[in-house]
DNA sequence: GATCCTTTCTTTTTT
DNA sequence: AGAAAGGATC
């Protein structure tokens, strides 16, 4: 057991004991993962079976990123571990149990644009103002209920939330919920959420099920405990009744997920349902310096709510944390672009020592085009993820009907791309339809002609017989045969291979990605099972992190403060310090969410090893206007003798500004609060920057239509809007001839002659 | 039914 | 600034 050498005595003692409730409470940087790993590694080691260890983790990339370290110490036997986040590891479980709760096995996953759609048809069709019932609030609230394990039925019940609804003119909230919770149901899918809720629902109402997954999984591990929810927490406790071996690890100062229903009072509380749980506190961050411990120390210390601990650093002092003030967004991005260009060639560092963190995806902007402009290579985490991008979620939604053509969202999704001829109104029809029967749509259009009046039935039917032979080949070949077959023979394929834009190359090249990914799956030799149909049963929760196919390369990482969590960098930014941005305005309502705020600060500030560096903007542009900003409260917050101020600056047009001066006396005088007063922005009033330079061709003043009947290749001619053009090529029959025409100024154009007004300018060829 | 144009909204964070 | 939704026009 060589491997408990390394440990502290307190991390040791947590990795032994392996037995009963144990809560391991791990300050940033305190080795945490190392401690779980290592607990995890000495179960095995003790002849626990793999096969009984369940561990969740947050994101699926910490999953795989442990279960790398245990194989080093256990070897392949690591692999028998059930080790992922909540929602894949009882996906799988729900896969698995799905008829008892009378789902079907291959239910959809909806992700949140799913959801969101699935909503605002409710919302329409109930006639309601999308003003009050704003999607994003619906979402959530409905989001909060399933999370604290409040069914609809319940919803409507309960005098309390009703009241609350009434009061706020939603009344219609609870109705909207049983709806969207109907529809979802018909259609075999859930939303992320449902994949807690309805684990919950299983293990409730089939004890034996329960009884199953309780004496499977001996062994319970939870990684960021403070960052469950009430619906986590009743898994987590149901599942560890029997035995008690259960493990929690978190860290209270690091809870930054309340927005989406993390409950911090499950960390808090944690010894009042386990009397006789064992703690251990590690407290030695061994990532940072003292000033940047001291420093995260000082910001968190502002806060109410939180668990007594004292962590320290024994590393030397370092550097001071130093501050920047920029003015403007885009100036922050070349002060923090050039200090990383410096400090690169100064210290010897590697890009991939360097990461800039932010509070919202927004900012990635000012930040990239500063590096680029430096020519410093720089990867983006998170943000849209390649599996939100349009053309993925297209093909997708061919799959997702294929195993599941209940799949509404899938259905509304593709029947009309590539066009043939369905639109909007026929697809109202059809829901209409289904409705009526209380059928699914997809019954609707296997059978046009019962259901369907006339016109639309013959497009109807051949898109549901293309689905069906989709069905019937996805039976017997590989994913990869399959998801090329219905690439190709949806249209979609020839649909965006034919857009010769360069969004649309790149959307060619995304798909091909795709399939690349999906061809792998195929040649894997560790799995039996190789169907598209498995392919697609987590694609939904997979995120961002997975495709990190050159994760060596040097590069400079700019990611969300959130999506931070865990990670650690030699030298770190944190961006846009300013209020409003952060604390984010939505949080300075309420004390517990500013206290969310600055939890999320700490986590940013104690990502950096040896050296931090905060910056602002006194102006910055939000939705296309110019605001100006202040400094973060936070700012105020640290104690000043940790800081060194950079405020060298200059705005980019004028050079004499007299505020400078006036600044730095208020640094040198003691008052620390002048330190952060905001110079007077170069232009105090929102500055509108509208273009209105208008691209429109202005026709010549004799332009008239011609008659277009003998038009032909190679003749000139002019559009109202598009300026002039030669005509490339002429195709289709008669009334519907379409022209193909290469305009000078806008590039190609497919127009249908019927329509189009052209004036021929000289048919001399 | 498709396309173009105008208006509106967005920015909190993610499984 | 940019996306998305809604409306008008071809």
């Amino acid at each position: 057991m060589d491997y408990l050498q390394g440990l502290n005595p307190e991390q040791r003692a947590a990795v032994e004991q392996t037995e009963g409730p144990v809560m391991i409470i791990a300050g940033a940087g305190s080795g945490k993962t190392r401690v779980i790993t290592y607990r995890v590694a000495h179960l095995v080691r003790k002849g626990v079976d793999s096969f009984n260890i369940l561990v969740l983790t947050f994101t699926n990339k910490a999953a795989r990123e442990m279960r790398e370290r245990i194989t080093h110490v256990v070897g392949p036997e690591a692999k028998n571990i059930w080790m992922g986040t909540f929602h894949s590891v009882f996906a799988k479980i729900l896969r698995v149990e799905a008829d008892k709760i009378g789902y079907p096995s291959n239910f959809t996953i909806y992700d949140t644009d799913d959801s969101k759609s699935v909503l605002r048809a409710i919302l329409k069709e109930m006639n309601l103002d999308d003003k009050l019932y704003n999607v994003n609030f619906v979402l959530n609230r409905i989001s909060a209920s399933k999370n604290n394990l409040i069914s609809w039925q319940e919803y409507q019940k309960n005098e309390q939330i009703q009241a609350d609804d009434f009061s706020s003119g939603r009344g219609q909230l609870g109705l909207i919920y049983q709806t969207y919770a109907t529809r979802c149901f018909r259609a075999g899918a859930m939303d992320f959420d449902d994949l807690l809720y309805k684990t919950n629902e299983l293990l409730k109402l089939h004890p034996d099920t329960l009884n199953k997954y309780q004496h499977k999984f001996k062994y319970l591990m939870v990684d960021e405990y403070q960052d469950t929810n009430f619906s986590q927490y009743l898994i987590v406790k149901k599942l560890a009744a029997v035995n008690e071996n259960l493990c929690v690890v978190g860290d209270d100062a690091q809870s930054i997920y309340a927005f989406r229903g993390a409950n911090i009072q499950n960390i808090l509380n944690f010894e009042k349902d386990y009397p006789d749980l064992k703690v251990f506190k590690l407290e030695q961050n061994y990532r940072s310096t003292q000033n940047i411990v001291n420093v995260a120390n000082s910001i968190i210390s502002n806060n109410k709510d939180q668990l007594k601990k004292n962590v320290f650093s024994e590393k030397e002092s370092g550097d001071k944390i130093k501050v920047m003030r920029a003015f403007s967004d885009n100036e922050e991005g070349k002060m923090v672009a050039e200090t990383i260009m410096q400090d690169r060639s100064l210290k010897g560092r590697k890009w991939h020592d360097f990461a800039i963190l932010y509070r919202t995806n927004a900012q990635s902007r000012s930040m990239e085009e500063a590096l680029r402009k430096l020519g410093i290579p720089y990867k983006i985490y998170g943000g849209l993820s390649f599996y939100q991008r349009k053309e993925i979620k297209d093909l997708i939604a061919y799959f997702r009907l294929t195993f599941n053509p209940n799949d509404e969202e899938a259905l509304k999704r593709v029947i009309n791309y590539p066009k043939r001829g369905i639109g909007d109104t026929s697809v109202d029809k059809i829901i209409v339809s289904a409705d009526q029967h209380g059928i699914t749509p997809w019954e609707v259009i296997v059978e046009p002609g019962k259901y369907l009046e006339g016109k639309i039935s013959g497009a109807v039917s051949t898109f549901a017989t293309m689905i069906q032979s989709f069905q019937v080949l996805a039976k017997s070949k590989s994913a990869y045969e399959s998801a090329l077959y219905i690439a190709q023979h949806s249209g979609l394929l020839k649909d965006l291979y034919e857009d010769k834009s360069v969004e649309g190359l790149n959307r060619y090249e995304n798909i091909q990605e795709l399939m690349n990914g999906i061809k792998e799956f195929s040649e894997r030799e560790d799995i039996e099972e190789k169907g598209l149909d498995v392919f697609m049963q987590d694609v939904a929760l997979l995120t961002n992190d997975d495709k990190d196919k050159e994760k060596d390369a040097d590069t400079v990482s700019l990611m969300t403060i959130h999506s931070s969590k865990g990670l650690e960098f030699p030298q770190v930014y944190v961006v846009g310090l300013e209020e409003n941005l952060f604390p984010s305005q939505m949080s300075l309502n309420s004390r517990s969410d500013l206290e969310e705020e600055r939890r999320l600060f700490y986590v940013a500030v104690t990502r950096a090893e040896t050296k931090l560096t905060i910056s602002y903007a006194t102006s910055r542009f939000k939705f296309g206007t110019l605001i100006s900003c202040e400094p973060s409260r936070f700012l105020d917050e640290i104690d000043a003798k940790y800081l060194e101020l950079d405020y060298s600056a200059k705005p980019a047009s004028s050079g004499s500004s007299a505020f400078f001066d006036d600044d730095r006396k208020a640094w040198s005088g003691s008052k620390q609060a002048d330190a952060f007063s905001k110079p007077k922005p170069a232009t105090s009033a929102p500055v509108k920057t509208t273009s209105i330079l208008a691209k429109a061709h202005v026709p010549s003043p004799n332009f008239k239509p011609s008659d277009t009947s003998n038009l032909q290749v190679g003749m000139e001619v002019e559009h109202e809007r598009f300026g002039f053009g030669k005509v490339l090529s002429l195709e289709g029959n008669k009334p519907d001839i379409k022209a193909t025409i290469f305009f000078k100024e806008i590039g190609q154009k497919q127009l249908l002659l019927k329509f189009a007004k052209l004036y021929i300018v000289n048919n001399i060829n």
